[in-house]
DNA sequence: TGTACATCAGTGAACGCGCGTTCACTGATGTAC
DNA sequence: TGTACATCAGTGAACGCGCGTTCACTGATGTAC
């Protein structure tokens, strides 16, 4: 057989991994132009030259980083955008659902929100083009809602495009939030634990400001034939 | 007298907005994290040690930068938002509002819309606190507006940031489109004029995908309060 | 108005440092027989 | 199974270069009398 051919291709991978880790770390105080080869190298603990056996740049690595972050994100949009029951629960969910990814990946959502308008130009295509295929499996779950069933195709893309944006927008403020709460818990030291819920208040609020927003869009388009 | 003082002051006064023009430019395709303060200085003509009679860093140019580019954006909030006629003529003449500032400053937007989630901290909360101001700005009018006079305080201030947000979202969207443009042309050369109304096209494009983002938005405005 | 001194925006040499890229290499993994 | 050769992920030295920062300086502008 030939399936042993793993070994030095599952290392291979197991490196460039290593790579996309460290630069989504070393990307949460910097953005991508200001990335250079060797502080990713230094991060992973290998030779500065190793990179070019995985990349030819720092821009091709942010691609990657691209695909990565807004791959996991595929899986997402039919339960956000369909789940079931009334107007209100929805939204609720779709806002739940966020805040949890926000949580589970903050690094990629702070790739994206930053790159998306950043200084690298294929990275910044990238992101659009990601995005743009998310808007169009947006507006196909769109069309089966009864809601927006019998909307031209321009408005229902124009439509899916707005609640992408709403997506990127909430899930940012949310990492605002994290980035708050992760500096509070980093002068524990020195202070008594003051106000224990400050965080979670502020968790709330975010919440409550995103439901409204989409209360406001869904108001919108129920009366969008008048 | 004592106005004589001005000549030295002036020609500091220039030197310094000699800077702040070349950060601008040089920000065009690259993010305040990896601007040089000895690249700006060789594009003003002057030496790299100049840059430090006028700021302390980079990242200190970047703050100075996010108020001149919204600092000159004040001024249009009032006509923009409290525009006379119906909502669709509001909506079209903000629009068009907001298309022109793009197309005069198009840097300005192109640096706030980079650096609002760029990797530089002090310069990502300036551009926050302005931009907090702004949605001060337009509660204020929208709390003289009978469509939304009698709303929750909170639901004001959310309407005005969700307002915020579009101006940005639709002016990157303008300044995309005049890229693109700028890209054709400088293939002028070669090719015939092609499609001399490509640009014209997408521009009527983004235009109306703006238009009826805000018509939606102000649609669930008026029965919010159902 | 004229003179003598103070201020300070911009200069230019010098520094140590980390950068991206090249190149020939090593040695573990893979392949052919 | 064993041997001889090929592949190729990661190495480490070397390179020239531009970076940020320091420092003592110059000379036009400002001030006091």
């Amino acid at each position: 057989m030939s399936h042993t051919v793993g070994v030095r291709q599952a290392q291979k991978q197991k490196t460039r991994q290593a790579f996309l880790d460290a630069a989504l770390e070393l990307l949460e105080e910097q953005s991508l132009s200001s990335l250079g080869l060797r502080e990713v190298a230094r991060v992973v603990g290998v030779a500065p030259t190793a990179f070019y056996r995985h990349f030819h740049s720092t821009a091709d690595l942010g691609v990657a980083l691209v695909d990565e972050a807004l791959g996991s994100l595929h899986p997402m949009v039919g339960p956000t955008v369909s789940a079931a029951g009334g107007s209100d629960e929805r939204i609720a969910r779709a806002v739940q659902l966020i805040e949890h990814h926000v949580r589970a990946h903050p690094a990629h959502i702070r790739f994206i929100a930053r790159e998306r308008h950043g200084g690298v130009q294929s990275v910044r295509t990238a992101i659009r083009d990601q995005l743009a295929l998310f808007a169009a499996e947006v507006r196909t779950e769109l069309a089966k809602d009864p809601e927006t069933a019998d909307w031209d195709d321009d408005d229902l893309l124009m439509l899916a495009h707005l609640y992408v944006d709403q997506m990127i927008a909430t899930a940012s403020l949310f990492l605002e939030g994290l980035e708050a709460q992760e500096a509070q818990e980093a002068q524990e030291a020195q202070e008594a634990q003051e106000e224990p819920d400050a965080s979670e208040a502020e968790r709330e609020r975010v919440t409550q400001v995103a439901v409204r927003r989409l209360r406001l869009i869904s108001l919108g388009c129920r009366h969008w034939r008048d």
